[in-house]
Parts: structure tokens; C-alpha cells; sequence
DNA sequence: CCTTCAATTCGTCATTTAACGAAGTGTGGT
DNA sequence: ACCACACTTCGTTAAATGACGAATTGAAGG
């Protein structure tokens, strides 16, 4: 129940949803996450590690770079984003947030954090 | 999007799952529920309109009595509590709870209503 | 080393949430 | 008509949550 309820939370805000169906098929930099869901970087990272505790993602560090993706298809995870997926693939802010993140994924990681500090949204 | 987050805040909470749990098989009266939740009956109420407003369960006035129910197994919420189901059925709580529901059943309405005055959980 | 930089952790604030008791609603019995 | 009763709504309070900026961490590159 603890987990069960652990899992819930975690899904029970719109945007660790939205992170988290942007990561179906790919892995991403935290750096694109925060362009996505345009918070600061600091919620953003926030949410990674409530997702993370809940299992539903993995963390691997590339050099400066933290790239987030979903769990091993195997995992228990997966009994709930299928059900995530198929309840929100046909909604609107998925097929919005599906396009932006193409624009996201063909600008280069250093382009993305100049972003931030243009936007205030950096130290 | 919204009805989703909705569906999962309603779902994030221990008490409203229990009763969600509870109500697999047959209807409750709002007293059993308070009974097995050890709740106020004001915040058992709010509970169930939580539920209720996620679509999760439906009511039914009979008399002064007011039960609750799962909603018709061709709706759309089955997707959500087959899920909850399927990943609680085995946790220790739901089994506790499972076992108490069997002597609260057993307990009729105006009796489970005097247990309330008794402990004061009463106007 | 020393700096830069992506990300995280920490501290703070505004909002939401879950709990309760008191008051209100509407049904049934006398 | 009146009261008793089962439940709901309202108002309040304590705790949890989500947002931010400031400070910290740790890896790369000079």
C-alpha cells in the first residue's frame, strides 16, 4: 500500500505526467525536461527525484549531463505507465507537448541552458 | 488531462483507496465505510465525494441510508480500478481490511450508527 | 588547482489537503 | 407537526505540496 500510495502521488501531478510521457521511446537530458514543462530548474529536478523514488524512472549521469528515462520494460513500473499511456495518448497536451519536444530534441544541450539564463530561470 | 489528475489525486489518498478496495463485490452504507475507516463521518463523506467526483464510485439514497457502489463494470473508471486491484489485492492492508468488513457486515445499520455516539465520533 | 557549469539540495512562501466539530439537509417514524 | 436520525456541507486548523531563488555538489576543461 505504502508503494502503491508512493506511486500515486508521484502521478497525481501534471507535470511529472507530462515529464513522464515525454520520455516514452527515448531518454532525455533534465535540461529538455525543464525546457518542456518551462519551470525552473530546480522544480523540475524535484520532480525527477519523486518519480525516481517512485520507480517510475532511472537516472543516468553522462559527464555534466543527467539523462532520465523510463525503467526496463520488465519492471513493475510498467503495469503503471501502460496505464498512463493509454489513458492520456489521445489527450491534448500530450499531442502539444509531443510537438514542442521535437523542436526541443534538435536543439544541442548547450543551446538549452542559454535559454535559461536569457529567461532568468539560472543562477 | 484534467479528468486524469482528477482520477489520480482521488486515488493518492490511503483512506479513499481502502474504500475503494472495500467496495469490490458489493455495496456499502456510508456507516460501514466509517466503521471500517475509523473516521469522522464528516471526513469519510468528503472521501467518498472525492471518490464519487472521479467517477470511481456512484451513490444511492435508500431511506436515510446512503450507500456507495462501483459504477457499471462498462465504464470507463474499470480501467483505473482494475488496476488498483490488480496491484493491491495482495497487500497486507487490504487483507486486514477484508477480514474487519467481514464482522462489519455481519453488524446491522442502526447498531454500527449507536458504535459512533459511543465514541464520541458523533454529534 | 581553479573555474565553469548542469543539476541537486536547502530554505521559504503560497496553496492545497485531510482532519475535525458544528450546523444544515432531507427522510422516516410517532 | 414534530423529532430523531444518517449523512453532507461549512468553517477552521495542522500538515503536505509545489513553486522559486540561493547555496551546494561534482564533473570537465583550461
Amino acid at each position: 500500500m505504502n508503494r502503491f500510495i508512493k506511486t500515486t502521488k508521484a502521478i497525481s501531478d501534471p507535470n511529472r505526467v507530462r515529464a513522464l510521457m515525454a520520455l516514452q521511446g527515448h531518454e532525455l537530458c533534465v535540461c529538455r525536461i525543464i525546457e518542456l514543462l518551462q519551470l525552473a530548474p530546480s522544480t523540475v529536478s524535484k520532480h525527477l527525484a519523486i518519480l525516481r523514488q517512485a520507480g517510475l524512472v532511472e537516472g543516468r549521469k553522462e559527464g555534466r549531463w543527467m539523462h532520465y528515462r523510463l525503467p526496463n520494460k520488465n519492471s513493475r513500473a510498467w503495469k503503471t505507465l501502460d496505464w498512463i499511456f493509454e489513458s492520456l495518448e489521445n489527450s491534448t497536451e500530450t499531442q502539444a507537448d509531443k510537438l514542442r519536444l521535437k523542436t526541443i530534441m534538435d536543439t544541442d544541450l548547450e543551446k538549452l541552458t542559454q535559454i535559461y539564463k536569457k529567461q532568468g530561470r539560472w543562477t
